[in-house]
DNA sequence: AAGGCTGTCAACCGCTGCGTT
DNA sequence: AAACGCAGCGGTTGACAGCCT
């Protein structure tokens, strides 16, 4: 849809209109926080109050922006002036709407880096973050409503040329990743896992797995409105498919088990040093009930399970979701967000052998896993034979499982910081051929609304 | 013509990281 | 080490305009 006006057009609305607008905002949305001075306004910036920041910024630069509201009488919030300048103001804005190019490459970089906005918009000169979301947030709903695929194959393709070119290290998330994204419309159901790893044609447009897939692929299922993940999928299937298919994830979880290493931060590092804080979004699970002590039952519910997966990009998606899954929600006694809805998981050891029916709530609402995992409760392996054994029944063929736990993309599990929060990056090493990605490239939020994917997964 | 729907945009809110005290 | 403040980020919401029926 073509706007009537562009961004330089559009209208603002006068000062008096502002104003009334303001104090209906003000008396309507007053924050009891609010700190005691002048009342702030809020809602639409009027030309005036632009002129006032705009002549504040040029005379001394972007500096303390609550500074801002002191020294220019301005009675807007420094967040807000900030917000003003950073998406309206700033000389170097391209205004006007999305070209094919940029388009495509906040395709390829969403593909990428996921929800990353702001790091979108550093690649894109001229544009912001802002603008990039809604653009994405625009497209998601449309390929929601017209069933298509959120990633064009000619994008992707494009970008796994291109990647193929930037780096010399064959990416193995990115290549699983590619294809959890084949699930996204784009999969070939003729390709195997074989396929998978040989093919270096395959597309890498969708890497950084492990934060792909550890925190948002399992919304890929549980966030299906219309069917229940459970329904569908043999959980013993998806077990073992997780051995064929992710043998690095049952290796992680061997080396969290036997050698203190485990994808404690739920990524992986390559080479490059991990910064800064992980956090894992887990799939909302809705039981109607669950045993607080014992989420390892989960598992073994989901292994007696007896569906099929029509396809293998699938189940190894589901396998990756399970396992992780089961990963964080077995380990007892979690703190935080995982306790409050630690009830609802009681009905699954009670609902054993039955079909889980998974709720497609957000992944927002009180998932037993939104949580982060304290390191010291890393000893659920022990506590489920059922999965110590799966996880060491790993395919000896497979690299990482041969590698040693200090080859393995864990990170230290002694540590007392939380499990997917990592402060300090331990993994360097992997298994040529394995590199994973880096955190900063790594897409967290690339799968954030599968719930839009097309009918396949509807 | 009117009302509903959709797309676009701007702005706010809460949270997090980081630097400073 | 803890508290605090600031900047920045991502999610969400509301207003508005255009399209469709």
């Amino acid at each position: 849809m073509t706007r009537a006006k562009s961004e330089s057009d559009r209208v603002m609305p006068g000062p008096d209109q502002a104003d009334l607008a303001s104090h209906d905002d003000d008396s309507a949305r007053e924050s009891p926080r609010r700190r005691a001075g002048p009342q702030l306004k809020k809602g639409p910036w009027t030309p005036a109050e632009d002129a006032i920041l705009e002549a504040y910024v040029k005379k001394h630069g972007v500096q303390n922006w609550n500074v801002v509201q002191k020294d220019t009488g301005l009675l807007r919030c420094g967040k807000s002036c900030r917000l003003r300048w950073a998406n309206h103001l700033r000389p170097d804005l391209k205004k006007g709407t999305f070209t094919k190019e940029e388009e495509n490459l906040i395709i390829k970089l969403h593909s990428k880096m996921g929800n990353k906005w702001a790091r979108m918009a550093a690649r894109l000169p001229g544009r912001t973050d802002n603008e990039i979301k809604n653009y994405w947030n625009t497209r998601i709903k449309k390929c929601q409503r017209t069933s298509t695929p959120i990633y064009p194959a000619e994008i992707c393709l494009q970008a796994s040329n291109e990647e193929q070119h930037e780096s010399a290290d064959f990416s193995f998330s990115e290549k699983l990743a590619n294809d959890l994204l084949h699930g996204n419309g784009l999969y070939d159901p003729s390709s195997t896992w074989g396929d998978f790893i040989d093919d270096q044609e395959a597309l890498p447009y969708a890497p950084q797995l492990p934060d792909v897939s550890f925190s948002n692929l399992p919304g890929l299922y549980f966030e299906s409105k219309n069917h229940g993940f459970m329904d569908q999928v043999n959980q013993a299937e998806v077990l073992k498919e997780s051995e064929i298919s992710f043998p690095w994830l049952n290796a992680a979880i061997n080396g969290t088990f036997d050698g203190g290493h485990a994808f404690s931060n739920g990524n992986f590092s390559n080479s490059r040093p991990m910064t800064g804080p992980w956090k894992m979004e887990l799939p909302s699970l809705q039981f109607a009930g669950s045993d607080p002590n014992n989420w390892s039952t989960y598992s073994r519910t989901w292994a007696a399970q007896g569906a099929n997966f029509a396809d293998p990009c699938m189940r190894s998606s589901a396998a990756m979701a399970s396992a992780k899954f089961e990963h964080m929600c077995m380990i007892p006694g979690n703190s935080g967000q995982l306790e409050e809805p630690l009830p609802e998981a009681h009905a699954v050891s009670s609902a054993e052998n039955q079909q889980l029916s998974v709720g497609s709530s957000s992944a927002s609402t009180g998932s037993p896993c939104d949580a982060m995992v304290e390191t010291s409760e890393l000893h659920f392996l022990e506590r489920d034979p059922n999965l110590y054994a799966l996880v060491n029944s790993c395919s000896p063929a497979s690299p990482l499982c041969q590698a040693s736990p200090d080859e393995l993309p864990c990170s230290d599990f002694s540590s007392a910081s939380p499990v997917f929060v990592s402060d300090e990056p331990t993994i360097t090493q992997y298994e040529k051929g394995f590199l994973l990605p880096h955190p900063e490239d790594s897409r967290a939020d690339a799968f954030s609304h599968w719930n839009a994917m097309p009918p396949i997964f509807q």
